[in-house]
DNA sequence: AACGAGGTCAACCGCGACGAT
DNA sequence: TATCGTCGCGGTTGACCTCGT
């Protein structure tokens, strides 16, 4: 039993490993169309060659829209603290009370961040919890009720059909920040292949040049990023325009996801700080800027950006 | 500039649980 | 009831990154 993903994960060498760019997309659509969970009958009709479980770990981890980007806050710190005091290592548990954060993302924040700081005395206990049967203390969240939260009889629900949930995501780079930095600002045309192929009105794309503060170039940092897409629509049709910060890797997720949700929201503005440089190096778009008269920094990858488009294709025919 | 140590985090692995047949 | 297929959880790994020397 134990055995049966793994060595369905193992029939056929499946790969494993940083997912590339195009299994993303490929993943994303796939969802797109018929919503996640049944994962080994989604590996298989998508056409990846992963495991159901390496797709489903892919989309909870990382690809879902209602993903919250950026650092763990103090008030989040506060949160894992003390419902860890509470439950322990149930990280899926903890993780349902912090919408947007995965239960990867807390646990790997607890090892690193949070544990190192407790005498193992003190993080020990709580990591024992479980196993030596202590009971769940009740929440004093709104949330599940108490029966509910016992030990591993809960049954994670699977993750709802995408909705959209990209109001979380809104960029730290605002239309305001645009208006401000006129000396940057310079437009580039649309992404012609991109737009000719998906039957979006693409009609321009802005790179702003936002030198502001809070624009980083390290990519690590994700709260400071400031790449931005927006989604607008208007009578004419949707059309897409895109912001970033000077120095910094526009990931081409973001794009993809804009599109993927930007059928349910008419207006969306979203985060592109989706993702890490360090992911892979397919999944993100150097878009360094060979549009720009003046500057070094900012040029653009049309060719990288007309496959993404190609890719994820339409909204409307999908 | 080069290198090593330590940190971070996406992804993998093993396991237990559950539902369908 | 037994078996099979699927799913989700928690622990672990390893590639990549940053930082100090």
């Amino acid at each position: 039993m134990s055995s049966r993903w793994s060595n369905s994960c193992e029939r056929g060498k499946l790969k494993k490993g940083p997912w590339t760019f195009d299994e993303d997309i490929r993943l994303l659509r796939y969802i797109r169309l018929h919503g996640p969970g049944r994962w080994s009958a989604l590996a298989k009709a998508s056409g990846l060659q992963r495991c159901g479980k390496s797709c489903r770990l892919r989309w909870v981890n990382y690809l879902r829209p209602d993903l919250k980007r950026g650092s763990i806050t103090p008030e989040e710190e506060r949160v894992i603290l003390d419902l860890h005091a509470r439950w322990g290592n149930r990280w899926s548990l903890i993780a349902e009370k912090m919408p947007g954060r995965t239960d990867n993302e807390i646990k790997n924040y607890w090892r690193s961040h949070i544990r190192k700081r407790l005498p193992k005395s003190q993080y020990s206990t709580t990591e024992d919890q479980y196993n030596q049967g202590a009971s769940l203390m009740p929440l004093s969240f709104p949330s599940t009720s108490t029966q509910a939260i016992k030990t591993k009889e809960v049954k994670a629900s699977t993750p709802a059909p995408p909705t959209c949930q990209l109001p979380q995501l809104l960029s730290s780079c605002s239309k305001e920040d645009i208006t401000h930095h006129h000396h940057h600002h310079h437009k580039v045309e649309e992404f012609p292949e991109a737009a000719s192929s998906s039957g979006i009105a693409c009609s321009s794309v802005d790179c702003n040049l936002n030198n502001n503060s809070s624009c980083s170039t390290d990519h690590r940092d994700r709260d400071n990023l400031g790449n931005q897409l927006q989604v607008l629509s208007d009578g004419a049709g949707e059309h897409y325009e895109l912001f970033r910060c000077p120095s910094i890797e526009y990931d081409a997720l973001s794009v993809m996801l804009n599109q993927f949700y930007g059928a349910g929201i008419p207006e969306a503005v979203s985060n592109s700080s989706l993702g890490t440089a360090r992911t892979d190096v397919t999944s993100t778009i150097q878009l360094t800027d060979a549009y720009s008269n003046s500057s070094d920094d900012c040029e653009s990858d049309l060719a990288a950006s007309g496959m993404l488009w190609n890719a994820i294709g339409p909204i409307h025919d999908q």
